[in-house]
DNA sequence: CTGAAAGCGCTTACAG
DNA sequence: CTGAAAGCGCTTACAG
């Protein structure tokens, strides 16, 4: 009847540093928490002793008691995207300087945000990072129903859970419209994203009308390819198009990726842009200044985006004042295209 | 001395569940957790007020108490980058299908990826998924003082830890050399990711190397450049390889980043491709079918990488029988550019 | 099939 | 400045 040796090389605990140390496991709690309170001499043998263990808290425990996980969940619909991308690298970047861990979750349907939404709410994250303010009532039910702090990104425009970080997308569009218009296109198209209809999608496509009209041109030249269409996207709007309006001189395009695909589209078809052709892009991806001629793009500002919902999440953890929304801004970048 | 109403929204707890339906906590947990256990009628009573009261399990709890979190972590050097980035979403597919939660951090040097190994071991992930097969000795230290599941991806060579999952660099790299070996090209070069060193890296250039140096071509015609360094990578590397070697007549390069920023390149200087001069890729991205002439260029699977990593992760955590070594290959694509 | 109770590894008022 | 003890919300043998 002795002891059961010890055989699995069990995980050190608190309690384990502890006795190393010669002190309670609440000195030794403190001695990570809140530093200033134990002797530097005491805390100095406490660390000592973690170190000498390779003690890594239990986290879990630890959020269990003190109802903070100090994790962030983030929802992107695609990972795939650069400017989603971006934002991943800002709330990666951000999180880790702050000392929280990023939960991912990629859903690219409403359904998916949902059970998404579920799953992460079991990890009792800090705060919940969504992409736009369109989501199932039962995603809206789900959050309300618990304090968890909220950030919605890449929208500005209400109705906002209760933080954002965004840019005015529909200036943003409006702007290149202008910028079309300015430059003398009179025939301008807009290849948009499927479905038309989502928020953050729509504004983009209502600002550029709204450059046409006011220009008392036709704002009616859209089209709409699903994300996943790459750069075949902007050839399909450039031959749907066309097929309507043979007159089309110039393509606003929602992704510099469909607006390469005009690009290249052009070059195949000997047209000369800007001469012939106008393309404009949106996002400003790193191929945008490297085709010929460079892309005329709606600069954005994703990395930017995911720092700033990291830091609002964060501040508001830490019982912070913050700011219920972040406009990060946009600018237009004119290279050749247009 | 009354009670003090219960002001704050409090989360609901399984006990909540319990009183609602009458039963004992444990009955609400085995109705969720061992469903056949519990009758059918008292476990529909208590799913339904599960649902009433919007219960979501507080997975902290639980994971403390069964040493189980449903959680894996993934290091990755980027996101950016279209091969993570689809090894990202896979990780996603899988673990979201099977009901765990995935923990990212970017990490892109070994002393990041350390502090980021014992951020995540906080949270006491079922698994953690690494890229490459080079650590920091205080990495590999933290990780072997526990018995967590470890996976290794985008690589198959040896040292590995655990578990990996990737396809034979050094052979992919081969096959593309002899491809522009057979391919009549005599002056090759490569643009290679710096720090060349890295075994990641390493490994295509040599299977290049061998190729030509079967060929009795010489070999030593290497250019590198810093992943950060986007299409300018091609351009450079073609202007430092060009004037070592005028007679350079092909260039294969790591990333299909860089194939396509010499293939800009071509256009610039008149150069016809592939007659005048030969470029392949490494990725098939998406661009690479869109450029023309269309890359030439390695297909690798980043998303399998990530399915089959997940599932590796989750087959340990359920105490399934696991391979070790997941080869999930490539493939060689031929377009126009070489 | 159902339940009382201990325990997971921390944190947190509260004393001393 | 330091520590004993309760509690966070689950899970898990173990009885009944």
């Amino acid at each position: 009847m002795t002891d059961a040796p010890n055989l699995s090389p069990r995980t050190i605990r608190m309690s384990d540093v502890a006795r190393e140390a010669g002190v309670s496991a609440m000195s030794v709690s403190n001695a990570f928490k809140k530093p200033e309170i134990v002797l530097p001499e005491t805390r100095k043998r406490i660390l000592e002793a973690a170190r000498r263990l390779g003690y890594v808290p239990n986290g879990l425990a630890g959020s269990l008691a003190s109802g903070r996980s100090r994790t962030v969940a983030a929802l992107v619909p695609s990972i795939r995207n650069s400017s989603f991308a971006r934002t991943v690298q800002g709330l990666n970047d951000e999180l880790s300087e702050q000392g929280y861990q990023l939960l991912l979750a990629v859903a690219d349907t409403a359904e998916r945000e949902r059970s998404a939404v579920e799953a992460v709410l079991r990890h009792r994250p800090d705060g919940i990072i969504l992409t736009g303010n369109e989501h199932h009532p039962d995603t809206i039910l789900l959050l309300q129903q618990r304090e968890v702090p909220l950030v919605e990104t890449w929208i500005m425009s209400e109705p906002i859970l209760d933080m954002a970080v965004g840019f005015d997308l529909r200036h943003a569009a409006k702007e290149m419209g202008r910028l079309l218009v300015a430059r003398g296109y009179r025939h301008i198209g807009f290849a948009g994203y499927a479905p038309a209809e989502r928020k953050r999608f729509l504004e983009r496509q209502q600002g550029f009308q709204a450059a046409l009209r006011e220009a008392g041109l036709r704002d009616d030249l859209l089209f709409h390819a699903d994300e996943s269409a790459g750069f075949a996207g902007g050839r399909l709007a450039m031959e749907a198009l066309r097929a309507r309006e043979p007159r089309l001189d110039a393509l606003f395009c929602v992704t510099d990726i469909f607006a390469v695909g005009v690009l290249f589209e052009c070059q195949r078809q000997g047209l000369a842009v800007p001469r012939d052709f106008a393309v404009a892009g949106y996002g400003d991806f790193e191929i945008a200044a490297e085709v010929a001629p460079g892309l005329t793009t709606v600069r954005t500002r994703g990395y930017e985006i995911g720092r700033a919902a990291a830091r609002l999440i964060v501040e508001r953890a830490e019982g912070l004042p913050t700011a219920l929304r972040v406009d990060v801004g946009f600018e237009t970048i004119i290279r050749g295209s247009a």
